[in-house]
DNA sequence: TACAGTGACTAACCTCATTAGTTAGATGGG
DNA sequence: CCCATCTAACTAATGAGGTTAGTCACTGTA
């Protein structure tokens, strides 16, 4: 057996990621990954800065992808649609990915730490340029994103966690939620399109 | 230093909470209630079952406190003043026990956990008696119940947990939040109040 | 070919949860 | 009044996990 046999960065933030989505992010320890890896705990401290370290890279990672699906689903599509696209996305991506979408809370502060702060507030740019191209009054664009985000996040969060008492009808649910909260955005904009439809 | 000096149920639970409410929920440990009463961690084991039943007692303690503070709030009140009201509680109990209100979830099933499950559901029942006076639509009122949990819970769980970047507003906020989607209950209800002022 | 840097290693320590077995104080029947 | 019993706390020990320090083998380059 080698001594130096291909760790990386990389290689370490993927089984993170496979431990996070397979068995919750509790169960992501470095003795975890390490073994998964075939390695020792320790000599994940060569790429990642102990376990705070490796959450830390694990919920960048997730949030580039996240970006990256969020912003594709919303492509080609405007105002309301465009937002119950990013709304079934990000719900899609929690369903699929329970650790990643769990790796992005608690949330840093820019003080505590700009990089991974930066990198959480990506998929929230992308919904906040639909809604400043919606129109929506300046005076409550910040409370209006502010309450889809705690719609779609609240109902995903309580989903997974099952606080949902009843399994049936959960995609139904979800629909109504965030129509309701969509449609009510789209009444306080000023887009032609959606003005004349409350 | 006598041996056996008054530990009980109900001091372990109330050490529990002051960490949880005051550390968060993971700096709950036996060892932190332990030395917290000034005893070592085994001793617990003779009032509750290990880490898993302490945290089953406090959520169960922590329902109950709350159900009572919802129902409270809701006294007198009708329809949507009744929701806002409980909305507007709800939050608060959030804001000032955060470690207990953490405890809720995960939340298990009836077949995991029959206690805890009903102590749970206690406070749901409070505001689904709200709806079902207010006549909302049958087929809907699941739906209806989920999008006011999922637009309460989102925002206090990010609020809690540093996701909403600026602190400014957040009041605000939460009552448009709130409003928006209690309006949207109100509109799909059939009292004789609600239907003319959509 | 020598050698410096890198990356994985072992050993050791700390904090927790948990279990088993022990003991001191309280309580109640003779 | 005393002893048996029960209870509730204890000590000791095990095992998982994170972390640090120090070691050593492989790799690529001079």
């Amino acid at each position: 057996m080698g001594r130096k046999l291909g760790l990386t960065l990389e290689k370490v933030i993927v089984a993170a990621a496979e431990i996070a989505d397979r068995d919750g992010l509790d169960a992501l320890s470095l003795a975890s990954v390490a073994s998964r890896l075939g390695v020792r705990s320790p000599s994940l401290y060569n790429h990642v800065d102990g376990l705070a370290g490796l959450r830390r890279q694990l919920s960048m990672h997730a949030s580039r992808m996240l970006t990256a699906e969020v912003a594709d689903s919303a492509k080609g599509l405007e105002s309301a649609e465009a937002l119950k696209a990013i709304a079934e996305q990000l719900r899609s991506f929690a369903l699929r990915h329970p650790g990643l979408y769990d790796s992005f809370l608690p949330a840093p502060t820019p003080q505590e730490d700009p990089e991974v702060a930066a990198a959480l507030a990506q998929p929230i740019a992308v919904v906040a340029a639909v809604l400043v191209e919606m129109g929506v009054d300046p005076a409550t664009v910040i409370s209006l994103i502010r309450a889809l985000r705690a719609a779609v996040h609240g109902f995903v969060h309580l989903e997974l966690r099952g606080g949902f008492g009843l399994p049936h009808d959960i995609d139904d649910s979800f629909t109504t939620t965030i129509n309701l909260v969509i449609e009510a955005i789209a009444a306080h904009s000023s887009s032609q399109d959606s003005l004349g439809i409350p």
